[in-house]
RNA sequence: GGGUCGUUAGCUCAGUUGGUAGAGCGCUUCGUUUACACCGAAGAUGUCGGGGGUUCGAGUCCCUCACGACCCACCA
């Protein structure tokens, strides 16, 4: 059956994949040979909620390459796939699925119907990422399938895995270790999802804000003389003050106040440090006084030098109130919307006046009571802060400034000239409310504003463990690739924060840890543990469940089956290379490198491989919002999941962001299609059949092509070794293009058409083999089209998935003679088409070729390989002769000159031209060649081969030039 | 504010120990020859961001400036 002109890659990779499940050729260990190296990859785990976009196209394609290759090589191969549970976006659909569908909510059905329900949403939908995975023809080990809540209580049938065991058994390790530990923190507070995020999920983005500046009165009506003065101390601005100026970007929070701290150099306000002041907020009759302390935090140059201290909504004012033993005041509930429990105000702010008065106070009992004045408790905390700003600017207590004050900004007041009909009385007095860009904290997955809130949580004391990560890969035991992603690595770990563990969530590894009637923690693997070490107790059992990438971060261990001592986690552990995304270094590849080590003392890869960003044409980072997604699956409908991968591979070049264009894997797209018809060649000339024995021809070109092979085989494999995708992918693009389509297939068609028997056979032989090298060698990155032409030429004992990897060396089967003598036909040929072409010979045309002053070594290039110059060049018939006529086309070669006598059919100035634009490129190469072998310098310092080489290069220039003027000699004497 | 990376042909980018610049796309001209028009042949285009330094020799190493991107960060 006739091949047909294209790979139909829609109709064919199904069937493809498909094949390669049944057969079990992804399976771990599936074509290794005896005493295999084991070659691990663990794939960053998808979220369930995920579905495949080109940043995972990208990802598993490198994967799935350095899988393939080296499952081929004979390896023992595992690539482990898995999802990852994702609490916060799985519980989001899951939540938002239920209202769509008018069910229950997540409150309504409570815990463990809601979680029953989300394991109800993973079996329907939690395969969908694997399905595309498949599309894009990764040969993941799916019958080892894992899943970061496997085997956690409630989980169904299907899901008896033991990752949840495994995360488990960490956190009771390590806190029996002094690891972990709970306490009462400022923490980052997702008010949207109503949990506790860590520093890592939260986004500082600029937006536009505004920052307040009010008067807090001093007790009592007193007052200073405020001075400000330059570096020399000479006064520049005084006046007496009742008052002490509080700038705040969020005024609500002023409710919570517990100080106001100024820096302890700082003169102006020395004369009322220690004193008491008013938080200008709330009922007039109940106002709470604070007292002015000293702190080095405040800066004197920044704002009016004074700054608030809320140490409940703060992270710099909850350090200033930890030194300070300033009362810290919670004023939001879980939502950040005020208060509304406890006391009423009046009897809150009394007590409160009393601590601010020196009388003793618990952390406890500062949290339970309530600031919020009783009119705003329960408001939105936008709705808030717009009241209180409102009600201190009724009082007159916000500071005022002329309108025209530069801090307000121009949009703020213009005020008209009295010449043009402007108010001539004095600049009318404002509100001083500066205008400016604000850095504010967003949750990652939320959007909405975080709020800085005091919780009871649990932490990694990840500085404890922080050690043997920072020291693998100085000492180059893991590597991580490139260098600059090393150095963020190290900035990140060498400056390591708690980590926050706890999330106010349901779905996710619920903690450990169990508390009897006095609050006395019992950390175990089960109630039964907790309760025999309570002493039969009765007990409770925290809420909270653990940080998503606390279990990610057991991944490569956890996957394997540990705890269990398995022959995997013998085998595959430590993993060989992880090949993952910048945006996770943090998030992933820090927490696995220390989890790890904290839990079994070993890396858990050797190989970091960090790629880039996918982005649009126009270099934008691909977001819904913009609507320049490119979806893979989408492009794998339109081009074939070969293009898609090709592209992507050869655009990995290391560390830099990836710009995808269609027109791109089109053009690649236009590759398979090369290969397809070069293979359909074959096949229309019984070019097929290869065993994969290298064969053994005489012809010139077959030998050349078979040391070509050799050649591309190597840097395929050298660069793969050293991570450099690109160069393997353009390395087979100019192989198979530039290479086999372009020479080695014109070259053939003499042989195969006009040779005798034992050259058609030998060429047929070599062809075949040659193409199955292609197939072999660019299966990795082209899974699907290679596997099928290798169906198509050839009744095989294995599929393309396992064929054997070569290893034949350059050093073998570069014939350096074969390889002089082709590139000799090919410059001739290359130097015929371009001067024909450049003075208008018919393309069509053949003409006769004359020769002359041909060497030895051209003599016998020529006679090897007639058939194929005459044929590519188009030329009629050759002729040797004592010297070129005047009139012709003069081509220079090395040991030749060959003439065209085509003057009757073309210009003499345009053959004049052309030998002068020729003549004069090569006079420049000349100048650059004789300055530097005539500095003496050169010759002296540069090594050896360096200098040779120029030497040689001159020689051979030297000889063009000489043929290239005495042909210009002759065209001259024409006339 | 700190850090990292980038600036090479019209566009997108390669360029591994310093040896005298390449690819794809696009563009121009020609072409249907027994795989392929998702094709073939030929061709044009660069003071390698600016400046300085080291060297016989710098796109490549060092310094500096400019511009751009990204990451981290608590200035109220």
């Amino acid at each position: 059956m006739a091949m047909e002109k294209t790979f139909n890659a829609a109709q064919a990779e199904g069937r493809i994949y498909e094949a390669w499940e049944q057969t079990g050729a992804f399976k771990a260990g599936a074509n290794a040979r005896p005493g295999a190296e084991p070659f691990c990859i663990m794939i960053p785990p998808p979220n369930v909620t995920g579905s495949l976009h080109m940043g995972h196209a990208f990802n598993n394609t490198l994967q799935d390459i350095l899988i393939r290759w080296h499952r081929m090589r004979g390896d023992d191969t595992l690539w482990q796939p898995g999802q990852d549970h994702a609490g916060i976006a799985t519980q989001m659909v899951v939540e938002r699925k239920l209202a769509a569908e008018g069910q229950p909510g997540r409150r309504e059905l409570g815990r463990d119907q809601f979680l029953e329900k989300v394991w109800e949403w993973k079996t329907q939908s939690g395969g969908t990422i694997i399905n595309q995975l498949k599309r894009l023809g990764a040969s993941c080990d799916w019958s080892r399938n894992a899943f970061t809540m496997s085997g956690a209580p409630g989980a169904p049938a299907g899901e008896e895995g033991n990752f949840h065991d495994a995360v488990i058994k960490v956190f009771v390790d390590m806190y029996n270790k002094g690891l972990i530990y709970r306490g009462k923190r400022l923490v980052n507070w997702d008010p949207h999802f109503e949990t506790a995020i860590s520093d890592l999920e939260v986004e500082n983005i600029e937006t536009p804000g505004h920052m307040w500046h009010f008067k807090y009165p001093l007790a009592g009506g007193e007052t200073y003389t405020y001075v400000e003065r330059d570096e020399d101390g000479n006064v520049l601005f005084e006046e007496e003050r009742d008052y002490i100026s509080i700038a705040t970007t969020r005024p609500e929070t002023m409710l919570g106040d517990g100080a106001v701290a100024v820096h302890p150099s700082d003169q102006r306000y020395a004369p009322i440090v220690g004193k008491l002041c008013e938080i200008p907020v709330g009922p007039k009759e109940h106002r709470r006084l604070i007292p002015i302390i000293t702190d080095d935090y405040p800066d004197p140059d920044f704002g009016s030098g004074a700054v608030k201290i809320t140490g409940a909504h703060d992270f710099n004012d909850y350090e200033v109130a930890k030194r300070g033993n300033i009362p810290m005041y919670r004023l939001m509930d879980t939502r950040a919307h005020m208060r509304d429990d406890g006391l009423p105000y009046a009897e809150a702010a009394a007590r409160a006046q009393e601590i601010a008065n020196g009388a003793a106070f618990t952390a406890a009992e500062v949290d339970a009571l309530n600031l919020v004045p009783d009119h705003l408790r329960g408001l939105d905390r936008f709705e808030a802060r717009a009241r209180v700003i409102a009600e201190i600017s009724h009082e007159g207590l916000a500071v005022m400034v002329p309108e025209n004050d530069p801090r307000l900004g121009k949009a703020a007041h213009t005020p008209v000239a009295p010449e043009e009909g402007g108010d001539p009385r004095e600049l009318s007095l404002v509100p001083l409310v500066e205008s400016k860009p604000i850095m504010q904290p967003f949750g990652d997955r939320s959007k909405v504003v975080i709020e800085p809130m005091l919780t009871d949580q649990w932490f990694v004391d990840t500085a404890k463990i922080v050690g043997p990560a920072l020291d693998a890969v100085r000492s180059g035991e893991t590597t991580i690739m490139p260098d600059a992603d090393r150095k963020v690595y190290f900035h990140w770990l060498e400056n390591i924060e708690p980590w926050c563990i706890s999330r106010q969530l349901w779905w996710g590894h619920q903690i450990p840890v169990w508390y009897d009637e006095d609050g006395t923690q019992y950390c175990a693997a089960s109630e039964e543990e907790a309760i025999a070490m309570a002493g039969g107790k009765a007990l409770t059992r925290d809420e909270d469940v653990l940080d998503t990438w606390f279990s990610s971060g057991l991944w490569p261990i956890g996957t394997l089956g540990w705890p269990d001592d398995t022959p995997e986690l013998q085998k595959y552990f430590p993993t060989s290379v992880l090949i993952t995304g910048f945006d996770i270094i943090f998030f992933w590849v820090a927490r696995m490198m220390m989890m790890q080590y904290a839990v079994v003392g070993q890396k858990p890869f050797s190989h970091v491989y960090v790629h880039a960003l996918v982005r649009d044409e126009k270099g934008k980072k691909m977001s819904k919002s913009l609507g320049n997604v490119l979806d893979p699956l989408d492009l794998i409908d339109d081009y074939g999941a070969d293009a898609v991968r090709f592209t992507l591979t050869a655009m990995a070049a290391m560390g830099r962001d990836l710009k995808l264009s269609k027109d791109r894997i089109a053009g690649y797209r236009n590759f398979t299609t090369k290969l397809w018809n070069a293979a359909r060649f074959a096949e229309m000339n019984g070019a097929t059949g290869s065993d994969g024995t290298i064969p053994q021809p005489d012809a010139t070109v077959n030998k050349w092509i078979i040391g070509e092979t050799a050649k591309v085989r190597e840097t395929v494999d050298e660069a793969l070794a050293a991570f450099r995708f690109n160069d393997a992918a353009n390395a087979l693009y100019a192989f198979v293009w530039g290479k086999v389509c372009d020479w080695y297939v014109e070259f053939s068609k003499p042989l195969l058409l006009d040779g005798d028997d034992a050259t058609r056979a030998e060429t047929q032989a070599t062809m075949a083999w040659v193409i199955d090298q292609c197939l072999i060698l660019l299966h990795p990155i082209m899974p699907f089209v290679t596997e099928e032409l290798w169906g198509t030429l050839g009744s095989r004992a294995k599929m393309l998935v396992h064929a054997d990897w070569p290893d034949y060396t350059s050093a073998d089967l570069v014939d350096a003679q074969a390889d002089r003598e082709m590139n000799w036909v090919i410059t001739l040929i290359d130097a015929v088409r371009s001067a024909r072409s450049q003075v208008h010979v018919p393309a069509g045309l053949h003409v006769p070729l004359l020769c002359t002053e041909l060497d030895a070594a051209g003599q016998r290039a020529w006679d090897n390989n007639q058939a194929m110059i005459t044929r590519l060049a188009r030329i009629g018939e050759f002729t040797h002769v004592e010297a070129l006529p005047k009139g012709c086309i003069t081509v220079a070669v090395e040991g030749g000159s060959f003439g065209m006598p085509v003057a009757d059919i073309i210009d003499v100035a345009e053959e004049k031209a052309r030998l002068e634009k020729t003549l004069g490129k090569l006079e420049k190469e000349l100048g650059g060649l004789r300055g530097r072998l005539n500095n003496p310098k050169f010759v002296a310092s540069a090594p050896e081969d360096v200098v040779e080489e120029a030497r040689e290069t001159l020689a051979l220039r030297e000889e063009e030039e000489g043929k290239l003027r005495a042909a210009l000699g002759r065209l001259a004497e024409l006339g």
